[in-house]
DNA sequence: ATCATAATTAGAATAATTCCAAATTTTGGC
DNA sequence: GCCAAAATTTGGAATTATTCTAATTATGAT
């Protein structure tokens, strides 16, 4: 697993030809640039949005199928809340999301040092986790 | 917050005319019969279809308000797997949702004794949480 | 019973996402 | 570099879950 989190305005033009074994096109490298550059968090369509910028000619299909190779390719991570559209989010250590209900912005949020899931979970033996979303809205707190 | 959870196999009327500030209409009350009886996390659409076993006039329209106004007064959960589609859980307790990749099946799994969350998640002082979805996907183990 | 309010209904509308088929681009072999 | 094959991109149509709308019906209070 290659993280790009440390990546901060990257040009497209940055990434290497193939990451993770998937062919970077320049609609993937502008889709990649646009979730590292700016971090809030974006819909598929925020990134349409920032994404014809520099590349007018790229398409809403264009960057779900992006998407989709990014996410599945494990470069960038896939977010949800509820039944809202998702978003998508550069940070792939292990970490869950909150969204304050004031300013419906974003927050990373990170377990404490060394707990796992399995302490604080009562799953039976032999479970096999694949895929975990822990999503939290409320107050995000401004101290600490 | 009135839990019905240890209620099984109810008939409609076995509600009263109100709950937690809610009117129990006929249609409500079959909703709620529906997500009590057979607890398998439904979706809207699965409700439907069993309510018009009982209830043939019942319209989609009017599951999805009663869920709704079920979901938004605390008598059942809106329970949610990426963007699929929602599902409703009788089970107010503190849980959260395992789905097994194999046979599709949700269950609830529990916390351990006594954990809280600030246990494990590294919050800033004053953070509220007004909601919380854990939601995990893979094998479901079979033992203990 | 009358009235005002709330709930139900069918169908239309919406929004996010996926699908499709054609056009374009990229790639690897020569 | 040239060509065929494969992969990707594109615009638009299709799909799906959900919400909205406007008309009808039920409810509870007086």
């Amino acid at each position: 697993m290659i993280s790009l989190d440390h990546v901060h305005d990257p040009k497209p033009e940055d990434f290497p030809s193939e990451l993770e074994g998937l062919r970077m096109t320049k609609q993937r490298r502008e889709v990649l640039a646009v979730i590292l550059g700016e971090r809030d968090h974006p819909t598929a369509n925020d990134v349409f949005v920032r994404a014809k910028d520099r590349m007018p000619t790229i398409s809403l299909a264009t960057v779900y199928n992006c998407l989709e190779a990014l996410v599945s390719h494990q470069i960038v991570r896939q977010v949800n809340f509820e039944r809202e559209s998702s978003r998508y989010c550069p940070n792939l250590s292990d970490h869950c999301h909150f969204q304050d209900e004031e300013s419906g912005k974003i927050h990373d949020v990170v377990f404490k040092d060394g707990v796992k899931l399995e302490d604080f979970l009562e799953l039976p033996q032999g479970t096999e986790i694949s895929h975990l979303e822990i999503s939290l809205k409320g107050q995000f707190g401004t101290q600490k």
